[in-house]
DNA sequence: GCAACATAGTTTCACTTGCAACTATTATCA
DNA sequence: TGATAATAGTTGCAAGTGAAACTATGTTGC
């Protein structure tokens, strides 16, 4: 005989109400979306793009502080740079003093590239909160920052 | 104060305040700890547990209910069906008038693990929301279900 | 009644991914 | 100095992925 099921609440998880299973659904949604058109236009994987958003901002970083900056890991950042020689999105220059490493930077065609998506990716970042109000913005970044902070520390 | 000096940073992208950016972190972060711990105890992937879970709350769905309830589609969902079936945390039962779909019920041992799990999931929730007062949950809920309406209408 | 279409679920294929092992180079220190 | 460890980045492999094709079944319109 099957025991009797616990009361919602206690021994049920209301799916629509856990945090990570919302998280998940409204990332993959909005990823989901912003990388389709890059992916079409562009032909850019979502790390190739993360890797040129993060060079368009800072210049000449290694690969090594591409994975810190970014929270990708470095297998695929160096799958991403990999790719972005290939398609000429980004050049490697040395490092003085030491040979493993190299500088990256976007090549004009990155850099034409870079600035055609950037206001598409802002574009969309406000339609997605457009219906927030400047309040709700700011208790959103809060809110994310607190979140990541934690779940980062656990 | 000049006013037709532009914005720091107006061509630029800051990805670490970019909405897509932080939630795609955030998100992986929170369900990647999860996972941890039930892969290595319960030998579980996130799809597979994900089904279990919408099946916990939900018995009886088909295959395509599921899909629709977890925003995964419906490959991931045959897939993880398979694994579950195999690993008998899953049954299948004939849906009355129609011989392709089938009705999904945990089994006494899929309930077994997901009474496991469920707690952990909980708890691990509570951990990441600790920093949070009331009216912050309250307020983290009303962001999302905003942003999730507004990415999906897009 | 049956051709055309729709739906449930599975399989195939061509990728992508993550982990661990690997090469090459640089740092540490006895 | 030379042994050992640490770091930058790449690669092999096994597993996972999404898109599209596919099988089987069910529905619709003429």
């Amino acid at each position: 005989m099957r025991p009797e099921r616990k009361p919602a609440g206690e021994g049920l998880l209301v799916l629509e109400h856990f945090l990570p299973y919302r998280l998940s659904v409204l990332s993959n949604t909005v990823s989901g979306r912003i990388a389709k058109s890059y992916e079409q236009q562009f032909q850019l994987t979502i790390p190739e793009w993360r890797v040129m958003a993060v060079l368009g901002r800072f210049p000449g970083l290694t690969a090594a502080e591409v994975t810190e900056r970014t929270a990708m890991d470095k297998v695929q950042v160096s799958r991403a740079v990999a790719r972005l020689k290939k398609t000429e999105r980004i050049e490697q220059r040395a490092v003085e003093g030491d040979r493993r490493a190299r500088h990256l930077f976007l090549t004009d065609a990155g850099r034409a590239v870079y600035d055609e998506i950037v206001p598409l990716a802002r574009d969309y970042e406000q339609r997605v909160t457009a219906d927030l109000s400047a309040a709700e913005r700011a208790q959103l970044e809060r809110l994310l920052d607190k979140l990541t902070a934690a779940a980062v520390k656990l």
